[in-house]
DNA sequence: TTGAAAGCGCTAACAC
DNA sequence: GTGTTAGCGCTTTCAA
């Protein structure tokens, strides 16, 4: 069986047409109307019929279109999601909390990834959208003028996560990045630093990591401090090379640092191995601090002080609010803020 | 890319109906027909009918139903993707190669994630094939006889990665974990170790973890080696946590272990953290090597012994197999098989 | 270059 | 409890 026209041969016909629910009907001697109340919970067919389509259906080696089911029924059953990066853990602790807390209500995540470019997020938005999903996630709350307009248009709960931000389009779940940072540096005070340094990433490309950064400086203007000893690194996000890197710059450039807040723990780390290789004590001689709470900095030799944003709890949550307002029973946009948690470690104690 | 759960529920209709062909078609004074051909490349359409039609289009705000031009032309665009956990560098790795790879063809990835755990791959690609896939790219050849059965009656190409199995389904692009470990055998012998210990995971559940684990034995043997310092945790897939405690287990047992072969850099991580905190200096009194390449082990003090297996390149070598296999130039089942390559660092150096 | 008719596989709505 | 009819939004096919 050819499912391609004779002047298309780009995808030539590997596959033979599955079986329909007119086959298994057939097969069972009933209407496809009654293989489709069948395969379905719920629904009114007597015990003996429900056994016969089963049968056909397993002999056929049946399995029911869900395109074409979402089709018929205007419910595609998709939740599109974008996030960041795919290769990070924080993402991908909040993706595992809304496809669990999804998984109950047959709804499937349509995931796409924006390599923290708004341009590329537009074009994805766009993307996901055309596969009409019933509503969707993104992470962060800085979109192009196009983006917004596409999300606001598309006629679905539209959930920001993330982020905090000051225009929201619709639902927001998220946290304060900046207070966040700002309890960093409220520690590092406490434990008698005032000369902190801060390393970053492209202010452009990072959002969060931007929001962060301006934590920081809020924060240590509050006490009085400067906030000058910062560096940024071109590439954005920031990871262990970055952190490495941006580290010998800070400590070429101010050597008398007491400590060092990173934008991510991955920073933190690189940050860590090349004071370490640099002959620095952490603690002793400079403390470090991260951001994320990823496993590394638990396990690192010391620990790494972080920020426990709830990754998971964000995941969980916006899988949660995404039933509530398709189930109607919350229609309203709603600002959920959690409440991030410094995790002290070796890293940063005295 | 596309996350798969189970079940069904309600959701009331919050959406507004978006805007369709025949809208478009109105607007702009033509038929639905000409607005397909028109939003399509490579479709003989007038330059002023498409202008006309582009501006209704942006007017109305439109963007064409993918789910039902895909039932419609019987190509949903998806290739289906399942991996073992998404909070995973190397799986991250390879399926950006894959997406990536898969940009231009205007194939979308659904993804999937199994949890290591064969009957939830059952279940997920069942729910996966349900949404008519081009084609299915499976991590791991290791499946239920019932999961054997949908792929291969799935009628569609079907890709087994990361592995090599002896009774591929279809496809198969990987390697050898055996073989890989192998190499860090050698390389470790070499160093002139003898007493070489292994950290790994539950066995049922982590397939290329036993693989590695086989080929650390066989290599040991070929050297005339015994291979019974081996610790495996109950927990799979290990991660740093599970090093840690397993390298507790194995020192505890054997303290003259000179080299820690580790099922993962996680691992080698988590064991080399261990190890420190208990005062042994890497290499000088015990040496560590993971498997895998993560950043993190570039970055770790001392910097880690490692194989890289290649994961971004499997991915992109999937996709192009992929795009082979729909377009027909490669209409056969194929095994490509990459080499893996020691990286020889600090945490194993002499 | 454009349009009309048919139908993809399924479900909603209404009969019986 | 089961069948019939209609149609979801689009593309295929054929005709003009």
């Amino acid at each position: 069986m050819l499912f391609v026209s004779d002047n298309n041969q780009e995808f030539a016909a590997l596959k033979t047409r599955p079986a329909t629910m007119a086959d298994v009907g057939k097969l069972a001697g009933v209407s496809p109307m009654t293989v489709s109340r069948a395969l379905r919970p719920d629904t009114s067919v007597s015990t003996k019929t429900r056994e016969k389509i089963e049968k056909a259906a397993k002999e056929l080696g049946y399995l029911i279109d869900s395109n074409a089911a979402g089709f018929a029924s205007r419910r595609t059953g998709f939740v599109a999601v974008t996030i960041p990066s795919i290769n990070n853990a924080n993402f991908a602790d909040t993706l595992r909390g809304l496809t669990d807390g999804l998984k109950q209500s047959g709804l499937q995540v349509l995931l796409g990834y924006t390599n923290y470019d708004v341009a590329e997020e537009e074009r994805l938005v766009e993307q996901l959208l055309k596969r009409r999903p019933e509503a969707i996630v993104v992470t962060g709350g800085n979109h192009t003028p196009h983006c917004r307009a596409l999300l606001q248009n598309a006629g679905i709960p539209v959930l920001e996560i993330w982020d905090d931000p000051a225009d929201p389009v619709d639902t927001v779940i998220g946290f304060s990045n900046a207070g966040a940072c700002a309890l960093i540096v409220e520690h590092l005070v406490a434990q008698g630093h005032t000369r902190i340094g801060f390393l970053g990433s492209d202010e452009t490309r990072d959002r969060r990591g931007k929001d962060r950064h301006l934590g920081f400086v809020e924060a240590l203007e509050r006490h009085g401090l400067v906030s000058d000893r910062t560096i940024f690194s071109a590439i954005a996000p920031s990871s262990m090379r970055e952190g490495a890197a941006c580290a010998t710059q800070l400590l070429d450039r101010w050597p008398d640092t007491q400590a060092i807040m990173c934008v991510s723990d991955l920073v933190a780390f690189g940050a860590m191995s090349q004071c370490q290789r640099r002959g620095l004590k952490v603690p002793q001689d400079i403390a470090i601090c991260g951001f994320g709470a990823y496993d590394l900095s638990e396990f690192a030799v010391p620990a790494i002080t972080t920020i426990d944003v709830g990754a998971g709890q964000i995941g969980a949550t916006t899988a949660q609010t995404v039933l509530d307002r398709l189930m109607g029973n919350t229609p309203n946009p709603s600002r959920i803020l959690l409440t991030p948690k410094v995790i002290v470690r070796e890293s940063s104690a005295s």
